[in-house]
DNA sequence: CCAATAGTGTCTATTAGACATTATAAA
DNA sequence: TTTATAATGTCTAATAGACACTATTGG
């Protein structure tokens, strides 16, 4: 096999190789975009225009450019994620988003026309605008994952979720899990806050991506627990909880990159064996 | 810009599109293996023999068949894996290793010749023996990652490191990172071992990762309180220590798929600011 | 007033880690 | 015999989590 692989320039057949002649593979980004509104957490999706997968929910994504105005693999998510919400990366709106990088999907039939690898990525961001249906997509939204069928169940089995195109699905499944584990060890449930927060509102942030209620006292007191991880602004907020209570404290993120000790799931039991 | 990305098929252009017209991207895996030689943490390094980077040692890796022979990541990584050693993944010893995807490494121009996007595996590996240094490279071996100069500094700062080729050197790095991690929270120490080992033999495993010593009586029962992470064979090795002591008890991997409580590396103030 | 909420206090079980102790095997 | 090691025991400080309590706000 003539190997054009630059870890393989050993070979005889390296002068003059040009990719084109080999084995064509493109390389996209999808970025899953997470925020959370009113208390739930919702998922960046766009509706696709034809097909395969013609009117189905997909996670917002594109290719790569390679070569002309080559662009490294982060920069492109951010230029997909700008480009699908209509924000531009100069407001500082996608500035304060977290973007990190999920993993690489690339299953051969993934996508039924070629082969496709795509690098996906994990973007925390706080409340935003709504997305311009423009661009090029059919239609863009914040969903809410309650919405998309994703249950338990179904993220153990690929497959059956049918509601995204290609394997969005899973990707989409996989995104979660790094959420809910990272909120554990890392102070990046701050960046799903805006840049003064409460404890409360922090709180509503881990109920949301972890799907479970937390108790309100042991919380308040363990975030304060972390060195790091807030910081108090001195002030307090303007308003009580939504049906009564005391003003509660604003803070901002701290300096922390790890929470140590960390704040962990209560009872996962089934995922241990 | 005429788009050819399969989740960008609103545009008019799609019919009779061929990916080797456009922007050509090529796409490898790379992989980080490592093991355990004597008590210290080895990495599997094929040793280049033409330009670029001739003469230095890089992660062994290759392309990826893209639609001849058109194959998944994971294969790809077992099959370089194989290549690379001269050991058949049907032989089992290649059966028991453990496989992740650590990464995917795109910056335009970390291949000075073309653009190229590279998956990188992280392989945990129990004692294997030496490779065999056909196939593509001019010389493969397990090398030492004390004999790297990849101190603690070193991997701080990406580009000091000048050892490997290409930036195999910060690979390497978040490999590295991603194993301490994971013997934090999950079971994979056992994954360096055989079938059966000895608690004092695991402990090894987490020192040579953390680079630090363990206290023995604390790790000993730690291992025996975390549920699923050993169990017993029943029976005992039949030698003692190095220098002297009881015949340790032989354990086997168990079915925990979580450490819970983790395995905490002791005191890592640095990392959590 | 009433109900919900912010924030704090208290208690208990679990855990981490330092240190000690005993038995066993290599040199 | 000496020394290192396996395995267990003991003690203390830190932590998780259940629960109670108060003060304060919205309705």
């Amino acid at each position: 096999m003539t190997s054009p692989d630059p870890r393989r320039d050993e070979s005889d057949f390296l002068a003059g190789y040009d990719p084109r002649d080999y084995d064509p593979v493109s390389v996209t980004v999808d970025v899953v975009a997470l925020t959370i509104r009113d208390g739930d957490l919702h998922v960046l999706l766009v509706r696709r225009g034809s097909a395969p997968y013609a009117g189905m929910w997909a996670l917002p994504g594109g290719f790569v450019r390679g070569v002309r105005d080559a662009e490294d693999l982060p920069d492109a998510a951010v230029r997909e994620l700008a480009e699908e919400t209509g924000l531009s990366a100069k407001d500082g709106v996608l500035g304060r988003v977290h973007l990190e990088q999920l993993g690489t999907y690339g299953a051969p039939g993934r996508d039924p026309r070629m082969r496709v690898i795509s690098v996906a990525y994990l973007a925390f961001a706080p409340e935003l605008p709504d997305p311009e249906a423009g661009g090029d997509a059919a239609d863009a939204a914040w969903v809410p994952l309650a919405a998309l069928g994703l249950t338990e169940a179904a993220e153990q089995r690929p497959g059956t979720t049918r509601r995204l195109a290609f394997d969005h699905a899973r990707i989409l499944a996989d995104g979660l899990e790094r959420a809910r584990a990272k909120l554990e060890y890392s102070p990046l449930a701050t960046a799903f806050c805006g840049g003064e927060f409460t404890i409360p509102e922090l709180r509503t942030v881990y109920e949301a991506v972890w799907g479970e209620e937390l108790h309100a006292g042991n919380f308040h007191r363990k975030v304060l627990s972390v060195p790091g991880f807030v910081e108090s602004t001195g002030t307090t907020s303007d308003k009580g909880g939504r049906r009564g209570g005391p003003r509660p404290r604003l803070y901002r993120a701290g300096d922390a990159r790890l929470l140590h000790p960390a704040l962990l799931r209560p009872s996962r039991e089934e995922e241990i064996r």
